[in-house]
RNA sequence: GCCCAGAUGGCGGAAUUGGUAGACGCGCUAGACUCAAAAUCUUGUUUUCGAAAGGGAGUGCAGGUUCGAUUCCUGUUCUGGGCACCA
């Protein structure tokens, strides 16, 4: 025995030890043998819906960030199933977007070639990490199987209107048939406010008129908007692609040039958003995010005629009661006004403006708040109660999506109007006299009102409601609510997207044919743009010209487009009738819970719940909120490792003397640094350039810097799961991710930790099996002791996995081998049931410990344990003893004793009479089972 | 600029409804085993004064409420996410 070398034990008792590579091969071949994750549709079970929002395939693959979530479902999912739940937890992929059109761009590869590289190598790196998806059940919305049914649903968008009177979608059909009755009076026209037209003059207009006023109802719809247009490039850019006003690449100026585009009337549905937050389980920052974006206020739309002009401004305004404290108006620079009202001699001023705000980005408009830009028109509006001439002014500030592209400006009332009006000189009207100190503007609604003629002497709140209906009276204006939400751009000048199915036919869209769907994408050679900013597919004339004067649509759909429907298909992926079976979708119903990033917060989250309502107006599903509950997970951060080149040479100094030198800070790879420890050697190989590299070390170590930005590929701070999984298995790798902290919480990426959990794992392991004997399970009855230790971790682990605090419950599982480990026990009845609660944190080792215990069937399908408290009651409790809140003793009594024995025992005592010093306590305070506190 | 969130040891983080701040893990420290290393086990680890006993300070910062505040309130600083064509 003595002799052996210590590697002979090794490779004759593998099975004895923790192997994790050969086991999680093992068990996710048989899983995947016995068809373990396969989901039926029709089960006695009840259902649960486990979704991940589903990732875009990047050509730099996953790293360490991205299965945070996917790792929090997968438990959530298997605990699910351990309680005796049908899960459908899927996975699929977001696979059209721009960054693949870009690189396509660079390299000519074809997008539906990366795209397939990319998937594969994503679900390598997912399959590595052991997650229970339903693999039959894959989606990616490239795929024409799928697009077909992106497209389906943008049909009945193009095809219904929202009828406001029955608040609900309804099909076209409907809405010219009311139009053929009664014409357009009682359904105000969405597109155009002023558009009025009774049930003769309607049957008498020609095909392009009514198809022209339709449009202007449907809920999927044509206009005109602005764009990103670089010249030099050819091309519209997405926001992403402008930085300071020009092109990312090349930095070339861009300016707006206005397009016809598709859009989403999602305003519509901008009060049904608001109030289904209220049956959702979101977090309350989530909700608030979403009710902000929508932007519901409350106030007037107010007329002002101008002087010596026929035409009038229309003003939105939440504050109607300031009226009287105008002091200048402010129009947007597009408002279609501002050409008709400029005067000759302001006609030069103003056109410089136009073509400064030209170069501005609506972002860089809202954000520069510190330089007031503004230009006179040299028009004046005519206050409609006591007939003062207001300067009309145009201002940058003013957008003109907004209410109506204009603002009446109370300089002393809102701070952004006070900064306009004391930059430009513009006399202030005080009409809440000491309220406003001059300095500042005040946006108080409870001052007394002056210099306001009939309002004098009234409180602001309650004035509005005067104001408002005087102006209705003198029908100028009337009440109104607002939303900031706008109806959502529609089109892309891309290829990688969805083709619309419309043809025009002599300029009017028309929709294809159902039965001629999916509408596939063209095979092109290059990616080009097409002429004036149109998309690559203008390029292609034989797909364009259907026939003569009969045209394709060549704008493809934005990224959300696929994924504001793919947790429906899911349901039923492999459908080629329709989108998802009415009884698949009646039978998984709504999401249970959706984990997805915060940077989803408005943007998928609003556009899918509106697709969802609008399928459940036309009667398609049977619900009309898509997720029931979500949980946002944080993001992993990189951590980044930094060397320091000694100027102007190959030498490299260690972080700690970085000082001494004049130095530059160069990025290095984390995966040759261990901790902060740089592998010099690695350093050398890792690029050509630093094979001549020296150090100069401190205590014999180079320390790199650390900084915490970002993980991206450019900054050499990704970490890959599959080299972690490779080195410490899937198992390790699953709970370290959630060991991290709360999958909410955003947290830097350290790659050190890992041995800590994969330490857990093998002593967790060592409880069943000796390297020596081999099983070392009995089948003994289990102490007190030990039963307390396995119930308070059943409760533990329950309650922490239902609440998604996956990092007590890893820190809990820890705590219960370790505390076994103290009492040395090996029994089956306290092991067995341990098990299972570990096995949605790791399955492989899971089963493979049940199985060599003896099991024949899955450990995924076993009996949760159940938590019984008659183990864990405790009858005495240590109480921290304090003197005015600070702890200074500590004394056991039982949980039943008498509070007057307890403070004549705790007074007594040696410690609380040192700190009354001979005095009486003032107070004595006894929190049962927690705590005493002595008032001196 | 606006909206939302966060800030606790050297590091990630823990702390029922306001009740022992620092669980668990990393790192570090000292030791056992070993020719040595790895692995494993044991010890200590917020900081400061002190040999110890014991005391002071301490949850971004400044105030407040309370017998008692990481937790509630007011103000403030910094960091992250979003702001409508990145996904």
């Amino acid at each position: 025995m003595y002799c052996l070398h210590p590697l002979y034990y090794r490779s004759s008792t593998t099975d004895m030890e923790y192997n994790f590579r050969a086991i999680e091969k093992k068990w996710q071949q048989q899983w995947q043998e016995s068809h373990a994750y396969k989901v039926s549709n029709d089960s006695p079970k009840p259902k649960c819906y486990v979704l991940d929002m589903f990732p875009y395939p990047s050509g730099a693959g996953l790293h360490v960030g991205h299965p945070l979530g996917y790792i929090a479902t997968d438990i959530y999912a298997r605990y699910k199933r351990l309680k005796g739940f049908n899960v459908l937890h899927t996975m699929g992929y977001d696979a059209f977007g721009l960054p693949t059109e870009q690189y396509a761009l660079e390299t000519g590869q074809h997008p539906i070639v990366t795209t397939e590289q990319n998937i594969k190598a994503f679900r390598e790196q997912l399959d590595n990490i052991g997650f229970c998806y339903d693999w039959d059940r894959q989606v990616n919305t490239s795929d024409p199987s799928y697009y077909k049914w992106t497209q389906w649903i943008f049909l009945q968008l193009f095809e219904s209107w929202y009828n406001r009177s029955s608040q609900q979608a309804e099909p076209v059909s409907t809405l010219t048939a009311i139009f053929e009755k009664e014409g357009n009076t009682r359904h105000i026209c969405p597109g155009d406010r002023q558009l009025q037209f009774s049930a003769e003059e309607w049957k008498g207009f020609d095909e392009a008129v009514q198809r022209n006023i339709i449009m202007q109802y449907r809920l999927g719809y044509l206009d005109y908007a602005e764009v990103n247009w670089c010249p030099a490039l050819g091309t519209v850019l997405a926001n992403d692609e402008v930085v300071n006003g020009v092109s990312e690449r090349g930095g070339y100026p861009v300016i707006k040039k206005k397009m016809r585009q598709w859009f989403l009337r999602i305003t519509e549905y901008a009060n049904r958003l608001l109030e289904g937050l209220e049956k959702v389980s979101f977090s309350d920052a989530m909700k608030e995010m979403q009710r902000n974006w929508i932007g519901k206020s409350q106030g007037a739309e107010i007329k002002f005629a101008l002087k010596n002009a026929a035409a009038h401004i229309e003003v939105y305004t939440t504050r109607p009661d300031t009226i009287f404290g105008v002091d200048f108006m402010v129009i947007a620079p597009e408002h279609e006004l501002i050409q008709q009202i400029t005067t000759p001699e302001q006609q030069s001023e103003i056109e410089k403006y136009l073509d400064y705000v030209q170069s501005r980005s609506e972002r860089e408009r809202m954000a520069d708040v510190k330089q007031i830009t503004g230009c006179f028109t040299g028009a004046y509006a005519i206050n409609p109660f006591n007939g003062r001439e207001i300067p009309v002014w145009t201002a940058e500030y003013v957008l003109a999506g907004y209410g109506t592209g204009a603002i009446m400006a109370v300089p002393c009332g809102d701070q952004r109007d006070f900064g306009f009006a004391r930059h430009f000189n513009i006399p202030i009207t005080n009409i809440i006299g000491d309220a406003f100190n001059g300095n500042e503007a005040n946006p108080t609604k409870d001052a007394i009102l002056q210099n306001s003629d009939f309002l004098n002497g009234m409180v602001m709140r309650p004035a509005m409601d005067v104001v408002i209906n005087k102006l209705e009276e003198m029908r100028i204006g009337k009440r109104q609510i607002n939303y900031k939400m706008r109806d959502a751009g529609f089109s892309r000048q891309r290829y990688w997207g969805e083709p619309f199915p419309i043809i025009y036919k002599d300029g009017i869209p028309y929709a294809m044919d159902e039965k001629d769907l999916p509408l596939e994408l063209p095979y092109v050679e290059n990616y080009k743009p097409g002429e004036e900013g149109e998309g690559p597919l203008a390029n292609i004339t034989d797909w364009v010209n259907v026939a003569p004067g009969i045209k394709r649509e060549t704008n493809t759909m934005p990224g959300y487009a696929g994924s504001s429907w793919y947790f429906l298909r899911y349901m039923d992926p492999h459908n080629n009738n329709t989108f998802a079976d009415r009884k698949a979708t009646d039978y998984w119903n709504q999401v249970d819970v959706y984990v997805g990033g915060t940077e989803h917060a408005v943007g998928h989250l609003l556009y899918s719940r509106m697709w969802t309502k609008v399928l459940f107006d036309l009667g398609h599903i049977g619900f009309d909120e898509p997720f029931k509950s979500l949980i946002n997970q944080g993001m992993i951060g990189g951590s980044s490792r930094l060397v320091y080149r000694i100027r102007g040479t190959h030498q490299f100094v260690s972080a700690g003397l970085k000082d001494q030198y004049e130095t530059d800070e160069l990025h290095v790879d984390v995966n040759i640094v261990d901790g902060v420890e740089l592998d010099t050697e690695a350093f050398r190989k890792w690029k050509p350039d630093f094979s001549e590299a020296t150090f100069i070390l401190e205590d014999g170590k180079y320390i790199c810097g650390v900084q915490l930005e970002k993980m991206s590929k450019r900054l050499f701070n990704t970490v890959n799961p599959n080299d972690l999984v490779e080195k410490f298995g899937a198992d390790t790798f699953r709970m370290y991710e959630m060991f991290l902290g709360p999958v909410e919480q955003s947290k830097p990426w350290d790659t050190k930790g890992i041995e800590g959990v994969h330490r857990f794992l093998k002593k967790l392991w060592r409880l069943f099996s000796d390297e020596q004997k081999g099983l070392i399970v009995t089948n003994d009855t289990p102490t007190p002791a030990e039963q307390k230790v396995l119930h308070k971790t059943i409760h533990k682990i329950d309650g922490d996995t239902t609440t998604f605090s996956f990092n007590t419950a890893v820190s809990q599982f820890m705590i219960c081998v370790n505390e076994l480990y103290t009492l040395k026990c090996h029994k089956r009845a306290v092991l067995e049931p341990l098990l299972i609660l570990l096995t949605p944190y790791a399955p492989h080792l899971s089963e493979e410990l049940w199985h060599q215990l003896g099991n024949t069937s899955s450990i995924l399908d076993a009996p949760y344990p159940v938590y019984d408290e008659q183990f864990t009651k405790e009858s005495a409790f240590n109480y921290p003893i304090a003197i005015n809140g600070k702890t200074r003793a500590e004394m056991g009594f039982a949980l039943d004793a008498d509070n007057s024995a307890i403070e004549q025992e705790v007074l007594s005592s040696e410690i609380v009479q040192k700190w009354l010093e001979g005095k009486a306590p003032k107070k004595v305070i006894i929190v049962k089972g927690r705590m005493i506190n002595v008032v001196v």
